[in-house]
Parts: structure tokens; sequence; C-alpha cells
DNA sequence: GTATCCACAGCTCT
DNA sequence: CAGAGCTGTGGATA
């Protein structure tokens, strides 16, 4: 097929606000609206259409932020693997379903799978599992991300939230398990969801700095490159959005290091 | 010891 | 008003 696009590697930058369609007002903003990031140089949109084929990668940078986003799939195919993914995918119940806040247990607001190779596991909020052996289309899918980015992955946390309810918390991907020079790749389909990271030094109320967080929305077929040290510094969320009536799909490609360990 | 993580109620803001 | 966004809430875990 296509040569390898490795988006890291190439020079090419776009503000984040290429990237930020939502409108801008829904971000509070100080009196510092207009004024560009210090040390940011993030001005050209020039020629960067170097290579444009076959996808076109929008970087999304920030301070510490480091994303590629593109539309790895055209919607009929989308639609067909988001289909073959209800079929096939089969999700947590009970008590792998729960999480303990402050004392209190809650279903987790989604449904929850993890695929991978054999003997793999995941630890979400002190629940561990094994990965359940890959499926024909998870395996499509995870052969196109490598194809379209040149990493590899040994393992899918794959996220179904029912409609626009169903959320995930703020969050950093757990370091003490993945590899941390492998980026994280998400793939969404089904419901277009906003997205939004915050920078961990600007969250709370005594935030010692003020820095915006960044917003994207995730289309049917998208691919989101998360690249080093993006989960060290900035947080992600997916909210809630009431007028979301429809199910997402949401497939995060890892690479878990075997338990080594230091 | 200690830093991090999770989701929700309750509140404000628009 | 309704939706979105922010804050306070603690026991488990590494």
């Amino acid at each position: 097929m296509e040569s390898f696009l490795i988006p890291g590697q190439k020079k090419r930058s776009c503000t984040s606000d290429a990237i930020t369609r939502s409108p801008r007002k829904k971000i509070k903003l100080e009196k510092d609206e207009r004024m560009k990031e210090e040390k940011d140089e993030v001005d050209e949109d020039s020629a960067l259409a170097e290579f444009s084929l076959p996808v076109p990668w929008q970087k999304i940078k920030a301070e510490g932020l480091d994303c590629d986003y593109a539309l790895l799939f055209a919607k009929e195919e989308a639609d067909q693997l988001f289909k073959q993914l209800e079929n096939e995918v089969v999700y947590s119940t009970g008590e792998e379903a729960k999480v303990q806040v402050f004392g209190k247990v809650y279903s987790i607001p989604r449904k929850q799978a993890t695929y991978g190779d054999a003997g793999l596991t995941y630890t979400y909020s002190g629940v561990t599992r094994s990965a359940c052996p890959w499926t024909p289309t998870l395996e499509s899918i995870r052969d196109a991300v490598t194809k379209t980015t040149g990493q590899t992955f040994n393992f899918v946390l794959v996220n179904r939230y029912k409609d626009g309810q169903d959320h995930m918390g703020e969050h950093r991907d757990d370091e003490k398990e993945l590899d941390p020079l492998c980026p994280i790749a998400s793939v969404s389909l089904g419901a277009a969801r906003d997205f939004i990271f915050r920078h961990r030094d600007a969250r709370g109320k005594q935030s010692c700095r003020q820095i915006e967080p960044v917003k994207l929305e995730l289309a049917h077929g998208s691919l989101l490159l998360m690249n080093p040290p993006t989960n060290t510094f900035w947080y992600h969320s997916l909210p809630v959005r009431k007028k979301v009536l429809l199910p997402r799909i949401n497939l995060t490609f890892r690479r878990i290091v075997l338990a080594s360990k230091k």
C-alpha cells in the first residue's frame, strides 16, 4: 500500500486552533486571548502539504503536548467496522465494571473491554484484568493503524459510550505498565464526541499556571495519536454531551511492557 | 509516608 | 431553564 507516515518525524505544525473547531467562546478566556503562547513558534500554515496522501494529518501542539489527528477510515468503511465491533466485542460486566471513588462504589459510566496478545494484563483503578485474544476486526484495525503510523501495538482498550451521558473523567493513562516511548493510538467509531486535554498545572482551584485546554472533536473513523510526552503533562477526558444520542466506540491501542520491572 | 486515581453531587456560569 | 464546567468529597493502590 502506501508508504508509512511517521507524523512525529515530519516538521509540520499548525496552531491548535486549526483543529479546535468548537467556538472559542466555550473556553474561558482572560485578557490574553490573542497573546500567543510564549516560546511557541506556531504560525506557518504554509507549505505543509509536502505529502498530503493518503492521510492528511493535523498536528496538535502545545507545551508538552504532541498529537496527530487524521481520518483513517472513510464513512462506509467506518460504518462497517462499527457494526462488526458491535457484534464481536464482549464487554466487562458486574464487579469488573465497577469502581470505588471516595468510599462509594459506582458502575463506570461506559462499557470496557480489553484485548491483546496472550498474557498481557491491564489495570484500571486497582482492578487487573487479562487481555482477551484479538478478534478479526480488532486485528484488522490494529494493522491499519500500524500501516499508517509505523507503530506496533500489543494491546487495545475498548470503551463503548452508549450515548452522550456515558463519559470518562479526566485522567492520564497509566504510565507504569505502558511503553513510555510508544504513542497511544485512539480510533473513534460511531458518534462524534468532544475530547478535552488539560495541562496538569492548570487544574484545580489554585492552579499555578493558566494554560488553555485543548479541545477536539473526534470524528467517526478518526485516529488520534498521542505522542510522548503528552501523557506526562496533560490529562484528557470525554465529557458528558447530553445532545449526543448515538453510541461511540473508542479503541486505544497501546504497547504494554512485559513485567520486567526496574 | 506519600502521591495518584477514580465518579458523582452540588454548585456556578452562560 | 438546561447544558456545560468546576470543586469537594476518601479509601485503595503503587
